[in-house]
DNA sequence: AAATGCAATGTTATAACATAACAAAAATCC
DNA sequence: GGATTTTTGTTATGTTATAACATTGCATTT
């Protein structure tokens, strides 16, 4: 196969690919969808999804071992996830308050936080 | 081998082992040390450190892809991980500010909390 | 006691997730 | 153009977790 380059990044397939989907998908369901597109093996979505976490535009949800589009500018927020465990639904929100609670806590500590991570499970508005 | 029993369980001694090494291991950490007592699969390991989960003993570190002891009773707190990426030390604490961040959280948005997962990525106080 | 039912455990295999190591190609610099 | 660095491809392997089914121990019924 040929490395020749359209303009078109593995990286940019795979954001798009994400934001299309609109929902956290683990790497090898990406990889079996993006296989048509010159994407053969998963250390190539791995350095492309790396990439995409670095510069903000995605996150991984750690409890899915999945991936997916960041809603927009954090700012001084933290994301914190809403993962619905009947309709599968996860919705990323931007919280002041919980990010001033973290920062409370590490006056406490005297820890250093540097990446949070916040997944709650539970049950969606549509599903209770 | 004999599937006899004596009065310590799997569970029992995976919760033992933990509780001794004072940090998260990986199923299979535990499983290689106490292959040498009786535990001979993955799924025997795995089906303690459910057991113990359930019972509220141990927690999974989901960024870690590993299990540590509970540090006590949660009663209506929180339980929110700090890691530290330099020592490798994670350190549970039970917050309240979170927990009613989190509250306030689900009554702007509609989502029934069930299983929060907050593991803090940083540096602890010794390793600033 | 023998048969039955059932929960816990053992066993084997495999699925799912992620990275290491090195080769080849492309981009960059002189 | 040729040397150097960076990116990408390729193959193999490591790591985490579960599926599927057999066996054992023990309580209950016959
Ligand atoms: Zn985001
Ligand atoms: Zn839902
Ligand atoms: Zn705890
Ligand atoms: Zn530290």
């Amino acid at each position: 196969m040929s490395l020749k380059r359209n303009n078109e990044t593995h990286a940019n397939k795979v954001y798009n690919f994400l934001k299309k989907k609109k929902k956290p998908l683990s790497a090898y369901e990406i990889l079996k969808e993006l296989a048509s597109e010159g994407i053969s093996a998963p250390t190539t979505i791995y350095r492309a999804l790396n990439k995409l976490v670095s510069n903000g535009l995605i996150h991984k949800i750690e409890s899915l071992n999945a991936w997916t589009v960041c809603c927009g500018n954090h700012e001084n927020k933290v994301p914190i996830f809403e993962i619905c465990k009947t309709c599968g639904n996860v919705t990323e929100h931007l919280d002041i308050n919980i990010a001033n609670s973290i920062k409370s806590l590490s006056e406490k500590t005297g820890f250093l936080a540097d990446n949070p991570i916040f997944e709650i499970h539970g049950q969606c508005n549509n599903c209770i």
